[in-house]
RNA sequence: GGAAGAGUGGCAGAGCGGUUUAAUGCACCGGUCUUGAAAACCGACGUGGGUUCGCGCCCACCGUGAGUUCGAAUCUCACCUCUUCCGCCA
């Protein structure tokens, strides 16, 4: 949610940089509330504290035993009319609430203006490209004699399902073991292990609701007690800090863990049908960081380098690429993405998304720190992926495929594979 | 799933219909004293919001939500969470 107190002093600003990522903020309704709230709130107050003064009165008068009936009439008169106010009020107050909800982060001052992703800048290429002297097959083919199985998924659980065995499987682990072991070895992050499903209550402190039900899966439980399967770990990690006040002191707080993430891919139709790329169900190492104001771009810059060095230690060609104003998340104020090659499709797909919201979380969830001058302040909430784990698995079967089948495996990951250094066809 | 009990400020804990402005203790913070520390003493000490240039004044919050009442932390109902026991289970 964006501050309340900037829509009430410059609520053109607001306005105009809202429009830079194609979101028309509806400055007549929210005015228009506004004020009604403030009419509404003023006279409530003052109707709570006559009706304050004159109880605490009645309760003088009778403990001088005094009849109090007059007051007592006058009292009764006040309630009935304050009930009518914290009517109107709470409705007022919750049509502004739930129409700031719907309503995106403001971007950064640094993020590069543009419409969608034909805008985003390129900031970084990393790698060297292979080439190869045979013609590459995609990780579909790659992976097929080795045990990746998109039938069986689609069996089992319709499209967009992916049944790993074998060697594969193995693989599979043994990316996430190392994705989460370098977070957690090389740059500090707490390791946890959090539910997978959550409650509406979460995904409101982080966005996904109330605008993106649709591209959720829910378990029904009776009505009002649904819980939701996560998206993404960021859900059940940054929520961690919801109505809660830090310290200064314990800050940064540095989290990561490695989580399934389930998604509808509702209005994704068509799109990346084929493989692994974009599934309902996938697994991720999840960093985030829970930080001082002050340092949360500093933080930005330090994730984005914790995802990379994942990429470089996979030896696999990566690029970096600051989205625009028109390409970033519902909640982000300034996102960069980590994009890595395919040899098959000739070009670099996104591998993780990393993002600075800023105070936009920790508002909505009411995360806030206590300063050394006992004041407190809401605290900025980062996430990133550090890396998505089937994507991973995907760039690598493509990028370490060898021309007889045999895919080789990276060598950080031998460890991980019982020290064998490629997967073979079996004889 | 069944039974019983409990949810009050950072923690402990009183209050059980009206002079409550939520007592008191501990912890934390500031100060006095001290060579320094401890002790003692003094002071400050929850969250959100409204209004004001500001001092300030005011409102809401005692697990959550409804209700009763002129008035609710206190009474009623529902729900949630926790504790203990039983059942089931990885």
């Amino acid at each position: 949610m964006i501050d309340t107190t900037l829509l009430r002093d410059d609520l053109a600003a607001v306005e105009k940089k809202l429009s830079t990522r194609g979101f028309n903020f509806d400055s007549k309704l929210f005015s228009s509330l506004e004020t009604q709230r403030k009419e509404l709130q003023v006279k409530t107050q003052e109707l709570q504290e006559s009706r304050n003064q004159l109880s605490k009165q009645i309760g003088i008068e009778k403990s001088k035993g005094m009849d109090s009936t007059d007051i007592m009439n006058e009292v009764s008169k006040v309630s009935s009319d304050l009930k009518d106010l914290e009517t109107n009020l709470l409705k007022i107050q919750n049509e502004l609430q739930d129409y700031l909800l719907t309503v995106p982060n403001l971007p950064h001052d640094s993020v590069p203006v543009g419409k969608n992703e034909n805008d985003n800048q390129v900031v970084k290429e990393s790698g060297t490209i292979k080439t190869y002297d045979f013609e590459v097959k995609d990780h579909v083919d790659v992976g097929f004699s080795h045990g990746l199985d998109f039938d069986l998924g689609a069996k089992l659980s319709g499209a967009r399902f992916t049944f790993m065995r074998g060697p594969i499987a193995r693989l599979h682990r043994a990316i996430a073991q190392f994705m989460l072991d370098t977070q957690i070895n090389d740059h500090g992050y707490e390791e946890c292990y959090t539910p997978f499903l959550v409650n509406a209550d979460s995904l409101l402190g982080t966005g996904q609701l109330p605008k993106f039900e649709e591209d959720l899966f829910s378990t029904s439980r009776g009505d009002d007690d649904r819980l939701f399967l996560i998206p993404t770990g960021e859900v059940p990690l940054t929520n961690l800090a919801r109505e809660l006040i830090v310290d200064e002191k314990e800050l940064p707080i540095k989290l990561t863990a490695l989580t399934p993430c389930f998604r509808s891919e509702a209005g994704s139709y068509g799109k990346d049908t084929r493989g692994m790329i974009r599934q309902h169900q996938f697994e991720k190492v999840e960093m985030v960081q829970i930080v001082h104001p002050d340092h949360s771009y500093k933080a930005l810059d330090e994730m984005v380098q914790h995802a990379e060095n994942i990429l470089s230690k996979l030896e696999l060609p990566y690029r970096v690429v600051s989205l625009c104003t028109g390409d970033m998340g519902f909640g982000a104020s300034k996102t960069y993405d980590l994009e890595v090659w395919l040899p098959s499709q000739q070009t670099y797909r996104e591998i993780s998304s990393v993002s600075n919201c800023e105070a936009f979380q920790s508002r909505r969830m009411k995360a806030r720190f206590k300063d050394s001058n006992k004041k407190n302040h809401l605290l900025h909430t980062l996430n990133g992926s550090g890396l998505a784990v089937g994507r991973a698995l995907v760039a690598i079967l493509e990028n370490y495929q060898e021309s007889n089948g045999d895919i080789g495996i990276p060598t950080v990951l031998q460890a991980y594979m019982g020290g064998i250094q490629k997967i073979s066809i079996e004889t």
